[in-house]
DNA sequence: CGATGACTTGACTTCGCTCAAAGACAGTGG
DNA sequence: CCACTGTCTTTGAGCGAAGTCAAGTCATCG
């Protein structure tokens, strides 16, 4: 039962790579990549299996690489003087990471569950971009994408309410993580990986859910998946205040 | 005496980017462009010069153009439907703005200073970026170095404390903003939009601004320019907690 | 079955928000 | 030149929500 999902998932055509694309009307994500983009990136990436739980690579270190998800989530993280931990981001499917400054890694690179990944070597992606304008230009609309998820990040924890803080995040996963035919929002992180995204504490977002439970407004089927049932109210709480 | 400091700031050469060069070991921020690539981008610019506190143009409208700031300070904001204002970024000389979602602005733009402002058609971009890779490249680099510090503002935003907040938020000020002979930080917004850039009230803001005095850290000379008296805890207080 | 790690729940503290009022400053017109 | 006015800023008092500390529960795995 898992196999044919996980070949769906880890696209035997290359690496692929979703955003909002650059042209007008365009309002939902769609795959940038036309297929001979993907082919020829392929025969740059290696494959990478991973297990949970593994980190990839550790802030400061050496950028040799840049990463595309194939499946799986993985969170970017860094440790703070004060002992606390930022998560930076959660990536799943169709994600880019990696990108360096001054050819050193920003962040921390943990996964959150096992993953298919494309490893492409910094310096034969750049050659790349100089010969494809076309191809860089879809590097040019990821990262704008990304640049926009960072904001409404920052948007996210600018909120002061614990409960919108975390129904905004359970939208997010709704978006960005696999559809469901059950409907219901895969939660693949801990609580604690939560509340470092969220800016919370773990006990914090523990009530929040819980809070939203009594509510009426998503209903936990267990640690890792939730419904909504009040599609409404949950749109509502999770717009931006 | 205000012309020639106009000049240096206003060049003539056409616009500029600044930001961290992708090259190996490279750490500070630095102009981008070469000559040659500034003066093809002038050749399709339209220079602007603004008022302070003039709409630029607004959240959801067409978007005709991408700008690159000369000289002064821009606010990029949104109006939440709570009636609060986040905003998303100060943007100071060398820096670019204006880029869409389809064609679609998503932030309103207003001057906060006097501006002088290069306004490129985005087609026009497009096709100079399609026909110059290595152009491309460096709007790459300037994107992936805006995704940096908007992680940063989540940083910022993440902390508990105002006067770590306010502090964080005098060092963006001081490295963003034009150098100064007399080491003054030049601070050329209100307090309101520091509040809503610090996702604090304004009443906050003002209190923690009197509190770093008060703890002899930072001194304000007026409203508008502050001195850092006490460096070390001041970075220490700036450090990501 | 016991141990470990993750999550939940409760009691108390702290810090920023809200409301309210007073003070500083620039521009205007007499 | 100065009083007037509106805007921005500072300061104070009280409240509420999230943090911290501390038990207690639950699930998983050896």
């Amino acid at each position: 039962m898992l196999a044919p999902i996980h070949r769906t998932q880890f696209s035997d055509d290359g690496p692929s790579l979703r955003a909002v694309p650059c042209g007008p009307g365009m309002v939902d994500v769609a795959p940038l990549l036309a297929p001979r983009q993907r082919t020829q990136l392929a025969t740059m990436a290696c494959r990478l299996h991973l297990p949970a739980r593994m980190v990839l690579y550790r802030e400061a270190s050496a950028a040799q690489w840049v990463f595309i998800v194939a499946s799986g989530v993985l969170k970017a993280f860094q440790d703070l003087p004060s002992g606390k931990r930022h998560i930076t981001a959660f990536l799943f499917a169709e994600d880019l990471f990696g990108l360096s400054e001054g050819h050193r890694y920003v962040n921390t690179l943990q996964t959150v569950t096992p993953v298919n990944l494309f490893k492409i070597p910094r310096a034969a992606l750049h050659d790349a971009l100089r010969r494809d304008p076309e191809l860089e230009f879809h590097f040019l609309c990821k990262l704008t994408h990304e640049l926009r998820k960072s904001q409404r990040h920052t948007v996210l924890v600018s909120r002061r309410d614990a409960a919108g803080r975390v129904a905004m995040f359970l939208r997010m996963l709704e978006q960005h993580g696999p559809q469901r035919s059950d409907a219901t929002i895969g939660f693949p992180m801990s609580r604690s990986d939560a509340a470092n995204y969220l800016a919370l504490s773990l006990e914090t977002v523990s009530r929040a859910c819980r809070t939203l439970e009594r509510n009426k407004i998503v209903a936990f089927t267990d640690r890792y998946n939730v419904r909504v049932l009040d599609r409404q109210r949950f749109e509502k709480l999770a717009a931006r205040m």
